[in-house]
DNA sequence: TAGTGGTCTAGACCACCGT
DNA sequence: CGGTGGTCTAGACCACTAA
């Protein structure tokens, strides 16, 4: 990373595609992160040596970490350093998965069972979602979220297959802790922001005895798309929640 | 509004209350705010005066009002000033409302019918949620909302009758647009966030016949909780959405 | 104690809006 | 054009952490 050329003014006069310095800091930290040039726990140059670095002021750096911190991509802690978020982390485990018990705030002893993972050739619906070819290879993963040993959500996982090599149902299996995290560190794929579209809709008799409610019976469907870097989605998700127990919590500010 | 004693170092090092000077301002500010000194769409002064008026730099206002504005408190707008928000804004319709269409982005036109509205003793799990004691005075309102002529949500609103004097029937239906927004300029309530518990259900005999589906089937039940100034609650919505064509929307960042 | 992020200031200039 | 918010700077000091 060098230096920046800084004409504000000229840039803005001239270009549609102008953004502020801090902006095009942003997205030279963003890049450096892409590229692993920081790792996922690792700490980054201090805001001085970053404000030397790219040759403006430290308060430019700061805006800019600022809102990388507000993406999640960055977590900044006071008298240590700034840091490279992680789905290893406790405040990462339930940043996705808005699932909560009816009564009392502990989640409890969640435990997760891989049912199935194969690789197979993408459904349309899947293929366009994860922005693939109809029929290019895609990692199919089932699996069942228990809470306090009660079954709570089945997902079905949708992964390009590409990027996903090597994944395996042992795999999976030998690895307890958030998806997110393997992901992470195995495959090198980040999962930055999600889009989820909810639905109530009935169990069916195979759902259902997995799910150990009544056929029939509603069930909460939810459709994840993950993306990662550059909006680039990578995951599709097909969960269904039996809320007789827990909630979808969701905070609206 | 008063000049403010300022004293950061001695008040972190001896109290545990300690925050920051621009905390403070937006502490004024809201207090402000909440006693009607600027009325929802009004112009506040600009930073400057602000900063004159309680004698700091800009700089530090401009981060108080950089935080009201990222609570949807104020309305930054280039050029212009910032404004105090307000539930008539076009953006502030589907701020709470996370139901779209499967298909295509516009919502399409929307209609509220008002099926019942009536002054009533407040039910135990209604107290408890609006902080009143049991048996005090509540509205309940009951309303169907339609897009394009089908009806999609049927809503059973409880607010406290204390807030809401002289809200009727008549008075619900005289009045086209958000809630929220008759809520802000007939009764000075000004809704900031809200909490949502989402469950599937099986629509009963009464409700599939409003909303215009089998009985039985699943619907998706959204219950908020909405919360005014100082996280006082004062509104508890139970909502019945038919999720055949919608679906509720979640970006998870 | 040294180094980090967190706060606050004062001042400059730019971008945008309405008159 | 004047006034507003938006960006950028340089420098000071505070709060927190770890060695």
């Amino acid at each position: 990373m060098s230096r920046l050329a800084r004409l504000p003014g000229a840039v803005a006069a001239d270009s549609p595609t102008f953004s502020p310095l801090y902006r095009q800091i942003k997205v030279l930290l963003t890049r450096g992160l892409q590229a692993g040039e920081w790792k996922p726990g690792e700490l980054i140059p201090s805001e001085t040596e970053l404000a030397a670095r790219f040759g403006v002021s430290q308060g430019t750096v700061r805006k800019a970490i600022d809102e990388l911190a507000a993406d999640h991509l960055l977590v900044r802690r006071q008298g240590r350093g700034t840091f490279v978020a992680t789905h290893q982390e406790a405040r990462a485990q339930f940043r996705f998965l808005r699932l909560r018990p009816d009564h009392g705030g502990d989640p409890g002893a969640m435990s997760s069972r891989v049912l199935a993972c194969r690789r197979t050739r993408a459904p349309v619906d899947i293929a366009r979602a994860l922005q693939l070819r109809t029929g290019e290879t895609v990692v199919q993963v089932r699996r069942l979220l228990s809470f306090d040993a009660r079954p709570v959500v089945l997902d079905e996982i949708w992964l390009p297959g590409a990027l996903f090599r090597g994944l395996t149902a042992d795999r999976l299996a030998a690895y307890t802790g958030p998806l997110y995290a393997l992901f992470e560190s195995e495959f090198g794929i980040r999962m930055i922001r999600a889009a989820e579209r909810l639905r109530a809709v009935a169990a069916t008799r195979a759902t259902a005895a997995d799910l150990g409610v009544a056929p029939g019976e509603p069930v909460l469907q939810v459709e994840r798309v993950t993306y990662t870097y550059e909006d680039r989605p990578v995951e599709v998700r097909r969960g269904l929640y039996a809320t007789g127990r827990h909630h979808y919590f969701n905070e609206l500010i």
